[in-house]
DNA sequence: AAATTATATTAAAACCATTCTAAACTGTTG
DNA sequence: CAACAGTTTAGAATGGTTTTAATATAATTT
């Protein structure tokens, strides 16, 4: 549980403005027992029935991604034409549940490490991500 | 080296009438010394200047998916609005170097046998796609 | 606490990759 | 060759995301 001071905090401290708008996305991504997979689609209904307030998409996904800039959410890129994103900012991998289109975290002791053997002059790794798609299993 | 005529058959075995745009599609994509990875604007870009051609956009993105079903092409998807394939379709990984906005192929050595040990009843895994995001190496 | 400045929000328009539409065309089969 | 089913096409539609430019709000200065 964070207060509205911490995450007017928390905001301020990351150098973002502390708005009505942005706390009150702080408190519907933040404010939960566990970290969560949303669309921007999925954010804005939540929002609006759960907090039953209404911010403009636009301010949306400036949001979002001045967020996802500062690392308070990952970014996750399926065969879709929509992003998802995760509250779980720690190293992980993901299931895609194709038929429900739905992520599933993956913890690294689920697919153990990986070593990348090949380099490229001049490049370094930024990131290692596994996407894992499952289908219904239907024997 | 693969003669237009053999394009004809693979596509009739398919079941896909061997048109005019299709057999040209086939040409440029799959009579290319190695595999490759392109867009559909990059496609459009090659049929236009390799084979001086003009087939509509229309008919290049459902001959590809129509490929993409049949199983000539794969998709990859990146953190990006659009959809690459590559007309690799062996099991292997990718490196996508941001800067540049280019897959390379990861060969299944360089990766690495990658064992799931979780598992989500009443689903199978259907794919375990890696992707190794590469950064400019600036010390 | 008012005035000033800088930043954020908003609705609506624009963007752009992809898909759809429906009319014209082409390969196939008898 | 006639008839049919499948294919191509230009252009319109779609839908997620970004831009615009006017308005509003937070922060800073006076």
């Amino acid at each position: 549980m964070t207060t509205t001071v911490e995450f007017i905090n928390k905001l301020r401290n990351s150098g973002l403005r502390p708005t009505k708008q942005r706390i009150k996305i702080c408190e519907v991504l933040f404010n939960k027992e566990t970290t969560f997979h949303f669309t921007i689609n999925d954010l804005v209904k939540i929002i609006e029935t759960e907090a039953n307030e209404k911010i403009s998409l636009a301010t949306v996904y400036n949001t979002i991604h001045a967020f996802e800039k500062k690392g308070y959410l990952k970014e996750i890129q399926i065969d879709s034409n929509q992003s998802y994103f995760d509250t779980n900012v720690t190293d992980h991998h993901h299931f895609y549940d194709i038929s429900e289109k739905k992520l599933i975290d993956l913890d690294e002791v689920d697919v153990g490490p990986i070593n990348i053997k090949k380099s490229i002059p001049g490049k370094k790794i930024k990131s290692v991500e596994v996407l894992v798609k499952l289908d219904t299993d239907n024997q």
